[in-house]
DNA sequence: AGATAATCATTGTATGTACAAACAAAATAT
DNA sequence: ATATTTTGTTTGTACATACAATGATTATCT
């Protein structure tokens, strides 16, 4: 009657939270569609709007991404012309352009429809709570 | 004194799902080093054992992955012969090879050596129950 | 039975992300 | 002042994963 136990999968939190991750993705991925960015690069510009001149060092440690990772970020906004690099001595600072500032608007939609579409399924404090558990354990493991 | 709302990143659960599941990610790839395999490709190797002639798209919905990503995963471990396919009319049933059987033990050593890890951060109950959250909240995402 | 639709698997291609090595600039030590 | 170490960035390469298109087999309808 009862199959094999499966349960290392359920609850193993490489599994779940990697099985949440490409869901979420995915859902975010649509909701992004707009703005013709997927939603890392959103994120990315919101920084630079917020903070012209922010070093591309601050910016991988806020995306809690690689400095490798974050090269090929801004390499591809630069193509599209939203941010531009100044070379500062051995640091590189990120300014928007104009283009870049146009979209933040577009981008902050873009991020409150993703919200509404899982606080819609999930529910507002359920969604509120788990982000915060999220952002806890990750903090928690990255100590070492 | 304050800086720019950056709230917008530990507030959205497509960047906090994310992060931790690069987090995670590392460290379970660093527990199963002893097997030579990632935690997805031990995983797959203990669903194969567990159900001998499963079939491909049963393996894809239970690792929730796409059945080209699993088509791949398949691949890669027929070639270091770990298992083998046999091929059922339309569908594809995957048997483990007398050298998958005899990595079980050590994959299930891996995977209580990352439970371990992240349990001791994290503690036992808390992270329980931030598991049992991420597969309610990807199953609901997921029915559409 | 033959035509059409549905299902499962595979392949081509693309993207996000990482690691390790290389490089360049700055800081520190001698 | 030069040599060494540290720090920030970039590049080469690799992997997990997805989507869209294709192929192959089975099921359904007429």
């Amino acid at each position: 009657m009862s199959g094999p136990d499966e349960s290392f999968l359920t609850n193993c939190l490489f599994f779940t939270a990697n099985r949440l991750s490409r869901t979420i993705t995915k859902l975010a991925e649509d909701a992004f569609a707009p703005t013709g960015l997927t939603p890392m690069y959103g994120y990315l510009i919101r920084l630079v709007v917020g903070t012209p001149g922010i070093s591309q060092k601050e910016l991988a440690e806020k995306l809690a991404v690689t400095p490798s990772t974050l090269t090929r970020f801004v390499d591809k906004l630069e193509l599209k012309k939203l941010v531009e690099r100044k070379v500062q001595g051995k640091t590189v600072l990120v300014y928007p352009t104009a283009k870049g500032e146009g979209m933040v608007e577009t981008i902050k939609a873009a991020s409150r429809d993703l919200r509404n579409r899982y606080e819609e399924v999930l529910g507002k404090e359920f969604a509120d709570e788990i982000s915060r558990q999220l952002v806890f354990s990750s903090g928690q493991l990255e100590k070492q």
